[in-house]
DNA sequence: TTTACGATCTAT
DNA sequence: TAGATCGTAAAT
């Protein structure tokens, strides 16, 4: 399998993040493979999308956000959670597609060991699992998604009526519209697919 | 140098 | 429903 091309990743964020789905996020490591089948994004579309961590332009932590597409954004949170982002559009301009939730398929009991004592179903269903059960961690930060150990591969093509659309997740404090906005996509009754609170 | 907080997960 | 836990950037 193929690792996307880069102008897959120079277009509009939203367009992106939908076309994910149904693609292969992919790393290779220690001579296997890590795979699962994408079946949650959310886009963050620019510095003026005041729930993305580009609104206050370019800081040392988000800076590859600001690089070119087809890159790998990843950023640590609340303490403990590495997340993970494909950058998407023109070089200079801050926009990524946040990986919410994969479908395990390749290496399924290396990402078992990852995540010890959890059901199959909890291995993957949400961006900080994903990243746990496929080693995805700070290291990972500015990859190139386009040719090197993590990337993602072409999916069969997802019709749209398997597409649902909603809010983000985990932004209640962002304001209006940007927080209402619809640019969470995911599989529809897909059992990956995160549980929102 | 200090403080407040976050694109979450888990156990209670 | 709250606690874990720490890098980052704004505030002091």
């Amino acid at each position: 399998m193929d690792a996307l091309p880069r102008h897959f990743y120079d277009r509009p964020t939203l367009n992106v993040a939908r076309d994910l789905l149904g693609c292969t996020l992919v790393h290779r490591l220690n001579g296997r493979r890590l795979s699962g089948r994408i079946v949650e994004t959310e886009g963050y579309v620019g510095p003026q999308d005041l729930a993305s961590h580009s609104r206050r332009g370019p800081t040392k932590a988000n800076a590859v956000m600001f690089g070119p597409p087809g890159y790998a954004y990843v950023y640590f949170t609340y303490g403990m959670h590495w997340l993970l982002n494909a950058v998407t559009e023109a070089d200079g301009f801050g926009s990524a597609v946040l990986l919410r939730a994969i479908e395990p398929l390749e290496g399924q009991d290396l990402i078992a060991a990852n995540r010890p004592g959890r059901p199959p179903l909890e291995w993957t269903s949400g961006p900080a699992k994903l990243t746990k059960a496929l080693a995805v961690d700070r290291a990972c930060n500015g990859a190139d998604l386009c040719g090197g150990d993590l990337f993602i591969g072409a999916g069969d093509r997802v019709p749209d009526h398997q597409v649902q659309t909603g809010p983000r997740i985990g932004i209640a404090s962002v304001p209006e519209p940007w927080r209402s906005h619809p640019y969470r996509f995911w599989l529809k009754g897909n059992p990956y697919v995160s549980k929102s609170r």
